[in-house]
DNA sequence: AGAATATATTAACACTTGTTCATATATAAT
DNA sequence: ATTATATATGAACAAGTGTTAATATATTCT
């Protein structure tokens, strides 16, 4: 069974073809990246491409569901430890920066295209995009918001409003740094808005 | 030349099919509305589409004008006066209110939509987006809170970066009320967040 | 009224789409 | 070496795409 690839360097056909298929559903979306484009991009023919897939979609969904198994969504925001409590600010920035290393990730790029072009097509990316995105976001730094208040290291809030606050910016410039970088355009002004945001915000909340 | 409407009630065919392709567009995107469907809608032969309209894109563009032209965008973040200035939370309420009336309008919606869809794909709305939505309002923005620095009524800080830290929360927040929409999902927990916003920011910039 | 114009229809076109089938060629197991 | 399995090819399919041409039917102008 030669499922895997068999030295560490070869790909095989399988991981050849989701390559080039999460690169033409980046640049096209799903409908424009067709089947024939992206057998000539592996290099074969399209009917050697169900060979390894059963359809389409199933290459798609393939590609798909490594969106949301970013190394940041996994696991990446630890519980506040009593160090961290004592300087919350250094946590905000740790975050940020995990946020902000996604965003310039040549291949978290690739997968945050896919999900923006087909977030309004596709119902289960849209949920993906809420549950994984958005509330556990939002679950993880309203928790950390919450202790925060309780302890009086930050001012009294809504812990959820506070965690969208903090999130919305961050969101909004990722998307911003997404669609400067499709035309080639320098995105070395918004670079340095991530730590902005966060010096920003720390002085928004911060006692 | 029968190019307008005959009443004001009757819609000319052109302008029967500029809404049956914002609505097709708005559901199904460029690739997918297809001629035949657009004519479908309307109610005539897809070949009569082309007495009105060049091609399919021609449509689309005709459509897509629309999006940067809403009443919010125009004309309705007057000048900081002197009676604002003395109660500027107020001016910022007016300001997020007037985008929570876009945002929850039909037809803003399925234009936003459009935009949302084929912002990856189509070069002039990418700009649209920038120059007409990003950079529009941040220039407004900035001015007014770089006034209000200067007058000691909100505390010092970059202005161009206050006016992003107050946008971003009010377009994440759209974004998220036009993805719950599409699946009929409710909306009255966000609703009452645009508010929310303006009072954490205020408390996050006053003095 | 008839002429001119605008708008509709029917039919066809060249092309692309996703998918399947029979068949050929590698690769692995016995 | 022979068999079995995995993977490739080439051809074809039905369906859908945007667009055009010839023609018919309304509508408006004189």
């Amino acid at each position: 069974m030669p499922e895997n690839r068999d030295s560490n360097q070869i790909l095989s056909t399988k991981e050849k073809i989701m390559n080039a298929s999460m690169k033409l559903f980046s640049e096209l979306g799903y409908k424009n990246a067709s089947v024939r484009k992206i057998a000539v991009a592996v290099g074969i023919r399209e009917s050697a491409l169900y060979n390894h897939f059963k359809n389409k979609e199933d290459i798609f969904l393939c590609v798909a569901s490594e969106i949301f198994n970013s190394p940041f969504n996994n696991d990446d925001s630890p519980a506040l430890t009593s160090t961290q409590l004592s300087n919350p600010k250094s946590y905000l920035q740790k975050f940020v920066t995990e946020y902000k290393l996604v965003t310039f990730d040549k291949t978290q790029e690739s997968l945050f295209r896919i999900l923006m072009i087909e977030l309004l097509q596709n119902k289960a990316l849209r949920e993906g995009f809420l549950n994984e995105f958005h509330n556990k976001n939002i679950k993880v730094l309203s928790g950390i918001f919450f202790t925060l208040m309780q302890n009086g290291v930050v001012r009294s809030s809504d812990p959820i409003l506070m965690a969208h606050e903090f999130i919305a910016p961050l969101f909004y410039l990722r998307l911003h740094v997404t669609l400067l970088r499709i035309d080639n355009l320098s995105t070395s002004n918004l670079s340095s808005q991530f730590e902005k945001h966060v010096d920003f915000f720390w002085e928004s909340i911060k006692v």
